[in-house]
RNA sequence: GUCCCCAUCGUCUAGAGGCCUAGGACACUACCCUUUCACGGUAGGUACCGGGGUUCGAAUCCCCGUGGGGACGCCA
């Protein structure tokens, strides 16, 4: 059975990258039928918050990365933690450390100036035939793990191929703190092992941690996972997201009118490909995605191509969908839906055009409001030529047939009758009506509009 | 500084030695459609970081450079 886990910790928004990493991992279990496993890592008690926890949950919850299994809290875990560490401690694997934090920073400064990596210098660690320091009293040691001191550790990440890392340049990292309570590298180790990992899918910074995870894996005997670490993401300008820069929530592209569909097929093709397939549903590429196909490099995210998919999934959504996701902004915005005109209706006209929900809001908009054309927009397509035809058109369409083709016909009667050109009156139709130079074709927007209604914007042409 | 990773159009990518005079998508340009703006359709331009090898043959394999990124916490 595989089993693969999202593990954010819980300090911010589920972010644009960390969407993408449990897109992949619970793709990957879903494609193998396996199980995915939400692990909140909240272990840094100082910066975790119960609102992030909500932020990363809703944000799953709007892509639809459902979880088989918890959330876990690392911190309901503690207990199992610090067996585990009593358990190395006896077993020589792990060791009390008095070093502090002063004589570790200076020993790192010391360390760097000389051109060295920085890392413990193992004054605390046991070794065969060597005497330690007497423990400092009232000085509450940390606890470290003894990591080999020679070889290597090597794995075969399914993205990045074999990686292998010598023991040398690792030093002996702090599992326990001088609370006694455990740190990441740790707790990673303990649950992934105890969890049933069996496919560790996570973003490549983490890669540096790996073989120091891997070791801890061995000393307790565990069996080691396999490893995907997948390359970041930059932002629109090839700047690393950071917190300071770019990284937005996902729940900020529901709130600038994407669909989930979308975000999330952009993302699914952000370092992963299945040939020429561009577009394509979470269905299809759950049974399609694989780990050989994902890129190592770092990609960089392009919001127009996401604008792109958005408009393209706009386009095939039902438009009952449309109506619940662009009402709630309508309403948002202190606008009045009534029966008619038929928001539905309007929907169905726009999503053709539009490239968010939030475009959609704004085409609808228009058909509730107290409209008001502005005199800039207007103004140049209100000519003495083009009065009588509009004059004309406001008579013939006080009783004409409440459809499309039929008020087409009357716009082609009256400018026929003038000797105009369509656009003639088709442009000030449309602005004295939406307010907008730019709209679908004209008499598929004035079929939208109850008859009174229409009589009442155009009678408010500022020339007659 | 040390270690690790990465490197094909502006961007996302196809490519696992000959199918590549390098394909697709977004963006861009032109044309078509047209009642404006879009949509849609058609066409087009743009890329294998550099240098050495290996090979009959390299975008693909190896080495070196260069550039970019990551990690070196009692953060995760």
């Amino acid at each position: 059975m595989i089993r693969t886990r999202f593990a954010p910790s819980p300090t911010g928004f589920l972010h644009i990258g960390g969407a993408r990493t449990a897109l992949f991992a619970w793709a990957f279990a879903r494609h193998h039928a396996g199980q995915f496993v939400l692990r909140i890592e909240d272990t840094d008690v100082a910066r975790s918050t119960p609102e992030a926890v909500q932020a990363i949950i809703d944000g799953m919850n709007w892509l639809g990365l459902t979880h088989d299994e918890g959330p876990f809290y690392q911190m309901q875990r503690m207990d199992r933690y610090k067996a585990v560490l009593q358990q190395m401690l006896a077993a020589g694997t792990a060791y009390y450390c008095y070093t502090s934090p002063e004589e570790l920073e200076r020993m790192r400064e010391a360390q760097r100036a000389e051109g060295l990596k920085p890392r413990y210098d193992g004054t605390w660690r046991p070794e065969a035939g060597k005497t330690l320091p007497t423990p400092p009293a009232g000085v509450q040691p940390v606890v470290r793990f003894k990591n080999p001191s020679d070889g290597v550790v090597a794995w075969d990440d399914l993205v990045k191929g074999r990686i292998e890392i010598a023991n040398a340049e690792l030093d002996d990292l702090v599992i326990a703190r001088t609370d006694f309570t455990p740190t990441y590298n740790f707790c990673v180790v303990v649950d992934d092992w105890e969890m049933g990992i069996t496919h560790v899918i996570r973003g490549d910074d983490h890669v540096n941690n790996t073989p120091r995870q891997i070791n801890i894996l061995a000393a307790l005997g565990a069996q080691v996972p396999f490893y995907a670490h997948l390359s970041m993401i930059l932002g629109d300008d090839g700047q690393k997201l950071s917190k300071r820069h770019g990284a937005v929530s996902v729940m900020q592209y529901d709130d600038e009118g994407y669909l989930p569909e979308a975000v999330l097929n952009y993302l699914a093709r952000l370092g992963w490909s299945h040939g020429d397939d561009e577009v394509f549903s979470m269905e299809q590429f759950c049974t399609w995605f694989d780990l050989d196909h994902i890129t190592p490099s770092a990609a960089q995210f392009n919001t127009e191509k996401l604008n792109w998919l958005n408009a393209h999934y706009l386009k095939q959504a039902d438009n009952a969908r449309l109506v619940a996701l662009v009402q709630p902004r309508l309403e948002a915005r202190g606008v009045t839906i009534t029966a008619t005109p038929s928001l539905e209706a309007i929907i169905g006209l726009y999503k053709e055009r539009v490239s968010n929900l939030n475009e959609l809001a704004d085409a609808a908009e228009v058909f509730y409001i107290d409209l008001h054309p502005k005199a800039e927009i207007l103004a140049p397509h209100l000519s003495p030529e083009t009065l009588p035809a509009l004059v004309d058109f406001i008579a013939g369409i006080k009783d004409v047939i409440w459809e499309a083709p039929a008020i087409n016909a009357l716009i082609k009667e009256c400018i026929g009758k003038h000797g105009l050109k369509m656009p003639k009156l088709a442009m000030p139709l449309r602005i004295l009506l939406t307010g907008q130079a730019q709209t679908p074709s004209v008499d598929a927007v004035i079929v939208l509009f109850p008859r009174e209604l229409v009589l009442k914007r155009l009678a408010a042409a500022p020339i007659l």
